[in-house]
DNA sequence: TGAATTGATCGTATATTTACGATAAAAGAA
DNA sequence: TTCTTTTATCGTAAATATACGATCAATTCA
């Protein structure tokens, strides 16, 4: 990949494209519902209740930061997470501006069509 | 990465990851909008939309067919692509179960917190 | 039949992601 | 001050993603 062609895209779809792309592993979406339930946020915590090693978990933190989805603060020794509740509103804009130029399923619930054209 | 973890994770919160996953690259963002928008669905119409090698849009199709979002169907030399609504269902139940687990953000609309903790 | 069209797949190059251990930096505790 | 705790970052390895041209297989057209 000489190099990326992710610009040339409507602004709409990649910022759409970016909250994807920071979902799109199980740990993170893991860490946003840890961060949404307790009111303790630290780092440590969620590196004891994640499968992963510390440096993993801080990884996808960063990930999730650079995103904007969460922000982190530091408290003395420790990193103490949240999450940017404006972000998730921005992502579920987003989200439901594509779900409502797609297809009416009320006549087809859970089921795929029989063909395409 | 020795070996991937993604499935050492809730199946729920897995399915999402794979979902958003599929919806993480622009061109998969914008054949999606193109397979909603028109009736005909061929992959050619949608090469001469997007920026990218006839190739590279093959590709994307697959990830979203793989994905489950798009089903295709062969009609003689061509390849005719349309959207499963039920795939979107589900990733929108989804999202929204994660989404109600979301701090509320009423009285802070758009804005970050000052601080976490 | 032979030529053209269509799209999937292969091969390849490069970039990014995922995962870990090791280390560094910052702050608190002894 | 020194030791401990905590977390970010570095270095590294392997896997996956992105992009393209070339090619192959299937079908249609002449």
């Amino acid at each position: 990949m000489a190099f990326s062609k992710k610009d040339q895209f409507h602004p709409r779809e990649g910022d759409l494209a970016r909250y994807a792309a920071a979902l799109a592993h199980p740990a993170r979406i893991a860490i946003l519902k840890t961060l949404a339930q307790r009111k303790e946020c630290v780092c440590g915590e969620i590196v004891e209740i994640l499968p992963l090693a510390q440096s993993t978990v801080s990884q996808h933190l960063k990930v999730l930061k650079q995103a904007g989805l969460i922000q982190g603060d530091v408290e003395g020794p420790r990193s103490c997470y949240c999450i940017n509740p404006g972000a998730l509103e921005r992502l579920s804009e987003l989200f439901h501006g594509l779900l409502a130029e797609m297809p009416e399923t009320k006549g087809n619930p859970h089921g795929k069509r029989k063909s395409c054209c």
